[in-house]
RNA sequence: GCGGGUAUGGCGGAAUCGGAAGACGCGCCGGAUUUAGGAUCCGGUGGGCAACCGUACAGGUUCGACCCCUGUUACCCGCACCA
């Protein structure tokens, strides 16, 4: 068969769409399998194979899913709001809208060109607003139900996108998009309460199917921690400091406390306190600091002790000082510590270079050299002396605190609430009217969706105001409860939200009544598979559960995890083992690759490269290579003939059938290939194959290379396509060989091999090996000790 | 520092349960074909002349270890003064 890639691939992208053969029904009798991959964020830059990757995994699992029988859902869509639409538009002129039209009509080409089996009659664009309508309307629940506030506070912000940034998009104190220095900033801030439901994302992890590095990340994410709140009483005062501790049981211990540098209790007390002064020196220079300086390189411990300030240790009665220290961060626990230096690192650190007491309570170390973290027997600690595990420590303190009512047992999470709003204008606007008198009224529902005013100029403003916020006839506008003269609000939603629920406009994407129809969703929610990159295993993974839990809660899904099964993609790294980067000029571009060798030979080499979830290089001889296995499967139509099976090849087809088909649903994508370019160079070495054999050859390659298998399939008359023809099975009975060759050791080292019958009774094997003319003369005059038999496989003399 | 992971030929990578290390592909070497190059086809290819030696390093368990145990090193990812 003449295999020209440049003909067969855009023949059969047109028949597959005007047949529409993968399109999806909402109701079948068939099973259901919902594939879910992340969809793009069309850039200017195009697509590079490392898109292609991150929807090969699913593309092969769904088509074989086809062949089995279900009925398959494999969506595309594009996540189109966002910053570097944006920049650009600063930076041209041309209207984020005209450009995200643009990027999505390049992204979609480049796609068919691959041959991927989407639904493309469900596409979804998130800056559509008939798709950002349902976001706005997600929102408005969440704030009716109070899952929605907003406060003055310290905010990452990055300088240079003028723009608020969540923790998770600052980590290492560095914008997660241009990568300048994050500065803190008081702001009104927009939050998500989804502290609210961090119990239930840690507990729901228990259900699904996620690899453990991944239920990993998401579980220090949420960082939960159990311990106890404090008391302490400030001396002269009716007032206390509350702290956070997780080990109460060394409350004895605790010889001074230590509060952040913006704990509000300085102001309420400043008159009491005498240096001042030298406090408030002390917290300008923090704040100066970013938070990167402040974690990473303030190694040295630094604080001010506050003159004027005492505590009282609610269990021991000690009365100890109180410092002022950028070591205590404001944003977790109560701001405030109880500093036991015998038994914490940082604690001890600190004492030593303040000359402060350090008082043992835990039995096991030497206090002198350095902080004991260990277990043992507690000592100058009162009611707690003579208990000997932590676990019982804690415990009895937690329990002394609550009857004197000084404190109580509680838990703490390392996540915060979701900072959600940004100053730019290529977001969804929030729906939200500052009424003077009303405060903060949410836009009707029947209003929504509160559309993107067209701007000229997309510039944020000074200090970092929306550019919405100098259009005037969008701003000015009636409260819709009282109807007196208010405001819209102008910050638009960050990049997050319109992925936080896009698998759910999947089902249903043209619907004008609900984000979706209740009996689509309940009919295939939820997510089977889901794939996408590591990198969002943290914010997107994590958000669309909490939007789906919340969606959950109020009756709109029927399912409390939206996501059953999640697995990751590893990179493609460029040439040079790099990570591919426009800057390094490494980057492989898929139109290039498609244009040379073909979609097949892409997708093939993509899945042969390596390990699905591990980084690999590019390799463009590699590719040749895939090419060249392609070639030789266009030759077999001319060595094939007749019908049934070829006896010498039989159990070798049985055996790759099973092999491809357990292969492709672990991922092992690349041994499943190599199987069958074992399969065809066995092939090849007998000489023909029947027409049968190589319809099998052939489904089984369809998912990996669909263009060249339905030309071949067409050739041999093969009915309707190939892609929906059923996936071979193959009969366990057929995949073992009748002779076995087994290896023959002596003391562990192979000394030869022999053909035995398959499950050879021991006795016999045994006899045969030591017959063998081989191992015979190596046997002969020595003492067998022992002789190892594993069936099939091996037989070991160990001799003396 | 804490948590997770990885380490196998010149390269990407294989190896059910502890049972013949290096499947498959690339590259390389030799040959055929070709005016030549490319492409294609055939053969070879971990190291060593050999006995043997080889899965990051040092030990251990075992008849037998890439696989299990102890220790070490290097690299990658995530979190990072989380009280």
């Amino acid at each position: 068969m003449k295999y020209n890639h440049r003909i067969i691939e855009p023949k059969w992208q047109k028949r597959w769409e005007e047949q529409q053969i993968f399109r999806a029904e909402d109701n079948s009798d068939k099973p259901k399998f919902y594939a879910l991959v992340e969809f793009p964020y069309p850039s200017g830059a195009g697509m590079h194979v490392g898109h292609i990757k991150a929807y090969s995994g699913l593309e092969v699992i769904s088509r074989r899913r086809r062949m089995q029988g279900y009925n398959v859902l494999f969506p595309i869509g594009f996540d189109s709001f966002g910053l570097p639409t944006e920049n650009y538009a600063i930076r041209t002129g041309v209207h984020p809208r005209v450009a995200t039209d643009e990027n999505i009509k390049k992204f979609t080409a480049q796609l068919r060109r691959v041959g991927f089996s989407f639904d493309w009659s469900r596409t979804v664009d998130t800056t559509d607003e008939k798709y950002y309508k349902w976001t706005q309307w997600i929102f408005l629940r969440m704030f009716e139900h109070g899952l929605v506030f907003r406060d003055k506070a310290l905010v990452n912000y990055c300088p240079s996108c003028c723009v608020v940034l969540s923790n998770e998009d600052s980590q290492g104190g560095k914008c997660d998009i241009c990568h300048s220095d994050v500065v803190q900033k008081s702001k009104d801030v927009w939050y998500l309460r989804i502290t609210k439901y961090a119990d239930r994302l840690l507990g729901g992890l228990e259900r699904v199917d996620y690899p453990p590095n991944i239920k990993q990340q998401q579980i220090n994410w949420i960082g939960k921690s159990t311990g106890a709140f404090a008391d302490f009483r400030l001396v002269g005062t009716d007032d206390s400091l509350r702290i956070y501790t997780t080990r109460p049981d060394t409350m004895f211990g605790a010889t001074f406390m230590v509060i952040a540098p913006e704990h509000p209790i300085i102001e309420k007390y400043k008159d009491r306190i005498k240096n001042l002064d030298e406090i408030y020196a002390y917290r300008e220079e923090c704040a100066k600091k970013t938070e990167f300086e402040r974690t990473q390189l303030a190694k040295e411990k630094t604080g001010v002790k506050i003159e004027g300030l005492k505590a009282q240790n609610p269990l021991s009665g000690r009365t100890i000082p109180v410092y002022i220290a950028d070591y205590v961060m404001m944003g977790y626990g109560t701001g405030a510590i109880m500093a036991v230096p015998a038994h914490d690192e940082r604690d001890y650190e600190f004492a030593r270079k303040f000359g402060i007491e350090i008082i043992e309570v835990i039995k096991g170390g030497d206090i002198s050299k350095a902080p004991y973290i260990g277990e043992g027997e507690m000592i100058n600690s009162g009611f707690l002396n003579g208990i000997k595990t932590v676990k019982e420590a804690v415990a009895a303190a937690i329990s002394k605190l609550e009857e004197l009512g000084v404190g109580c047992g509680g838990v703490q999470y390392k996540m915060k609430d979701w900072a959600f709003n940004r100053q730019r204008y290529w977001g969804e606007p929030i729906p939200i009217i500052h009424c003077n008198k009303c405060g903060m009224v949410p836009v009707p529902y029947d209003e929504l969706p509160l559309v993107l005013p067209p701007v000229d100029n997309f510039e944020p403003g000074e200090g970092g105001e929306s550019p919405l916020a100098k259009i005037e006839e969008f701003v000015n506008c009636k409260c819709p409860r009282c109807g007196s003269g208010a405001k819209r609000e102008t910050d638009t939603m960050p990049q997050w939200a319109g992925s936080s629920w896009y698998f759910l406009r999947y089902l249903d994407p043209d619907n004008d009544r609900a984000f979706a129809d209740p009996d689509k969703l309940r009919y295939w929610l939820p997510v089977d598979w889901y794939n996408g990159g590591m990198e969002h295993v943290t914010r997107h993974l994590i958000y669309s559960r909490f939007w789906h839990k919340f969606l959950y809660d109020i009756g709109e899904v029927p399912c409390d995890e939206p996501y059953d099964k999640r697995t990751a993609q590893g990179l493609i790294l460029g040439p040079d083992g790099e990570k591919m980067s426009k800057s390094k000029g490494n980057v492989v571009d898929t139109n290039d690759v498609v244009e040379e060798f073909g979609a097949d030979v892409l997708r093939l080499y993509i899945l042969f490269m390596g390990d699905y979830e591990k980084a690999a290089p590019w390799s463009e001889s590699s590719v040749r290579g895939c090419k060249r296995f392609l070639d030789k499967v266009a030759a077999l139509p001319g060595i094939a003939k007749g019908q049934g099976v070829t006896p010498a090849l039989d159990p070798k087809f049985h055996k790759t059938i099973k092999k491809v088909s357990l292969d492709i649903e672990e991922m092992k994508f690349n041994t499943a290939i190599a199987a069958l370019m074992t399969l065809l160079n066995d092939i090849n070495e007998h000489g023909a194959l029947t027409i049968d054999e190589l319809k099998i050859f052939i489904k089984l390659l369809c998912p990996f290379a669909p263009h060249l298998t339905e030309e071949i399939w067409e050739e041999l008359g093969g009915e309707g396509f190939l892609s929906l023809a059923a996936w071979p099975e193959y009969d366990e009975a057929k995949t073992v060989d009748e002779q076995v060759e087994v290896a023959v050791q002596i003391n562990g080292r192979l000394r030869g091999t022999v053909m035995l019958p398959l499950d050879c009774p021991r006795d016999e094997a045994l006899a045969i090996a030591r017959a063998d003319e081989k191992i015979a003369p190596m046997l002969a005059g020595v003492n067998i000790v022992k002789e190892i038999l594993v069936p099939n496989r091996i037989i070991n003399f160990v001799v003396k």
